[in-house]
DNA sequence: GACGATAATGGCACCCGGTGCCAAATGGAA
DNA sequence: TTCCATTTGGCACCGGGTGCCATTATCGTC
């Protein structure tokens, strides 16, 4: 599948005539207008000037287009975790790494949160974002289980893992639904609680 | 959608043809057989006798043939939380309760890891899951909620819920791995774990 | 038995996401 | 100009899913 168009050297073939990005801003414009279900792959291949079946050579699926860098991200996000202090208390890490994961900037919190709304909300992204999400959980499951000297496929960096996400999860809903509050804060004081197993409740 | 055909007083109109649970055990023999892709909704509507379009008149899809009565025993687990002591700490509880709820009779096992295999191995239907999982949430965040005396869309109820509900899918993970455990002990530990904050670690 | 009301069924056309295939288009090098 | 490499797009098709409507089946009443 296309990448990104990174400053390639000239090569033979004919030159690539868009983008995942440009795709997905042409798509946001689209859902923003219709919605995800009643905007087709045909209306945004037809918006950006391809034809439908170039669409795919762009995307995986239709779902795919809201996830825009996320695959890169996520290589960050190991080279996040590689960077924690040794005896750091492994929760302690995967709180820090994943709320400076979530980290946007100011003039990306609209996009961002338009991004969130999609996937969260819209029935067909939320279950597709279970697939997706499946690459992050593998990073913190590596994480944490190389910390506790287990295989990634065990039962506690697993656990760690889901539970995690779980609480980003419950982070990102609670974000949308108060739009003056810090996603950082929200998420940060979520992972508190995971690391203190929800103690004193 | 057509329940289960209870003991239902004589009524006008015609007789049905099928149920729920006899689709579901036509379609399972045929997941056995050739896995859950590349059986199509047309082989499981002619194994069983009827028309394709009468299918999704007793599943909302053909994600949905795979959850049995998961639905009715939502009902169950929200009374299990109703029973559990008021002066037991939360977490306890909804490790107690969650654990209950994944205890199957022996001979249902064998069905049992079937129904879970597809589930957490087929892409399609472990994307699928996500959406009927939040009506299992829900349940947890609820009785969380009633504890907290706060809203179950707050905060530390969804995290709990969601939380509760990742680690019990690295439980469930772990069991397919490992035949010869037992589910309930692995959810036990697993969730003994998240109570603790995965402390320790 | 005929009739009416009710409920279930099934065929059909269609929508839409997704896929394989192949011919056409594009760009650079020789 | 030709050749090679790469991208594109149209098309036919598959399969999940839906609306629609005519048909079928059942029961109670007369």
């Amino acid at each position: 599948m296309p990448e990104k168009p990174a400053e390639l050297p000239v090569r033979p073939g004919r030159r690539r005539s868009t983008s995942q990005h440009e795709l997905e801003r042409v798509a946001f414009e689209l859902f923003e207008r219709d919605g995800f279900d009643a905007t087709t792959v045909d209306d945004i291949a037809r918006a950006a000037g391809i034809g439908r079946r170039t669409f795919f050579r762009y995307f995986d699926s239709k779902n795919d287009v809201v996830w825009g860098a996320f695959t890169d991200q996520l290589g960050r996000m190991r080279e996040q975790f590689a960077r924690r202090p040794a005896d750091e208390p492994l929760m302690a890490a995967v709180r820090a790494v994943v709320v400076e994961f979530n980290r946007v900037d100011e003039a990306e919190v609209p996009r961002h949160r338009r991004r969130l709304e999609l996937i969260l909300r819209v029935p067909a992204l939320q279950a597709h974002s279970t697939l997706r999400y499946g690459d992050w959980r593998a990073v913190v499951a590596e994480f944490a289980a190389a910390r506790l000297g287990v295989e990634p496929a065990s039962l506690v960096p697993q656990s760690i893992a889901y539970a995690a996400l779980g609480v980003a999860l419950a982070a990102y809903e609670h974000w949308l639904a108060h739009p003056g509050v810090e996603l950082c804060d929200v998420l940060d004081t979520a992972m508190a609680e995971l690391a203190r197993g929800f103690g004193d409740v």
